[in-house]
DNA sequence: CGCGACGTTGATTTGCCTCAACGATTGTGG
DNA sequence: CCACAATCGTTGAGGCAAATCAACGTCGCG
């Protein structure tokens, strides 16, 4: 993959989110990298300082937590046309909590906390655009938090299928599981419940 | 109360949180109004525009919605020294999904759309000082997910005393049940089996 | 005073977990 | 290239956490 063919990608994510002026796209762009990670590598890992946010091209990941029982506690997937990153660790600048690790090979472009500052100091409408997208992403975490707060397991994976229906195709079924707050065994219960319902 | 004599407490909550140079500080503190609000009364309802965000000087609100189900979910207490709003409906001006109600007679400093519009425009260093308030609760979100999908009622219940341990005497308790995710019953349940261990 | 909102308690049910056993698939080292 | 281990998903039995339902006491308020 060549960096270059990248760039209309970036452009229609933005587009259809937070539109912004052509050369402020082109200063992003041209600040991020394209790194190309194969499956099961790490991008941050705890008591280490999240060094990069990152736009998927191609690929997934996904951002987990250990908690003090032990288990993987799935906080999100990220697949094409996401981002991501620990927002704590990488704008604090310190230690993170969690671990984010790709599942497939995956493209992405890279942006630095450096060259972030960078964008912040010279083209202060990054201070802008970026802050609409932690916005977006806080929209994002309101709503998963409702819906494990108020809903069955039940439904919870209907409506991860519905939103994430080529998910479940690309990752082992014990990450959806741990996404969903339920174990493994119980969401293999719901599945074949399911599938029983549709014959 | 004389809104000159709220200007301590509001400098107070950004040297803690999100130092910001004096001259900032008064511009955004002229900018806010001194509101005095009744218990019960409402700051957005669902289908309207959330027109202000706020700093809560004195009283307590929560934040809820209203489910499928047609239960409510707290999803948020804010006292003293909080802020609220709806970050969605307030930055999209878009109708709003939740609730916001007071459940004290509560005093606080309101900014509306307009006059933060004014702010990001006139002082380009707002568009940081609110990206780092957002990225504060994000941080907050992520922590209340990650207990919700991986805590028992018991623990998370421990936490949000230890982490509001006067909110118990200010708000109803089946306020607190749904903020934790679990029926009133169960909640009362839990507080007098904490009971009989303490004696 | 009497009503409605709230919290408690007990009985019952249910959603989900844990543990254990078992195939199927994948991957790895000899 | 095969053998064997490790990982993964499924299934069933049993148990526990939390929901639901119903009855009741209490309090604040019109």
């Amino acid at each position: 993959m060549n960096k270059q063919d990248t760039l209309p990608k970036l452009k229609d994510f933005f587009d259809r989110n937070i539109p912004l002026p052509e050369p402020a796209l082109i200063r992003l762009f041209e600040a991020m990298e394209l790194v190309k990670l194969p499956s099961k590598h790490s991008i941050t890992q705890p008591g280490e300082i999240c060094t990069i946010e990152a736009y998927i091209l191609k690929g997934i990941a996904r951002t987990y937590f250990i908690n003090e029982q032990g288990d993987e506690v799935t906080v999100h997937f990220a697949k094409e046309d996401w981002w991501i990153g620990d927002v704590a660790s990488f704008t604090l600048q310190r230690p993170s909590l969690l671990h984010i690790e790709t599942l497939e090979e995956t493209y992405m472009l890279t942006i630095s906390y450096e060259r972030k500052e960078q964008l912040y100091a010279e083209y202060p409408i990054f201070e802008r655009i970026f802050r609409l997208m932690i916005q977006r992403t806080h929209a994002f975490l309101m709503n998963r938090l409702v819906s494990v707060l108020s809903e069955s397991a039940d439904k919870r994976y209907q409506y991860f299928l519905d939103r994430y229906p080529d998910v479940p195709q690309r990752v082992p079924q014990h990450y959806i599981a741990s996404y969903l707050g339920i174990s493994p065994e119980f969401l293999s219960k719901i599945r074949s419940k399911k599938a029983k319902l549709r014959s």
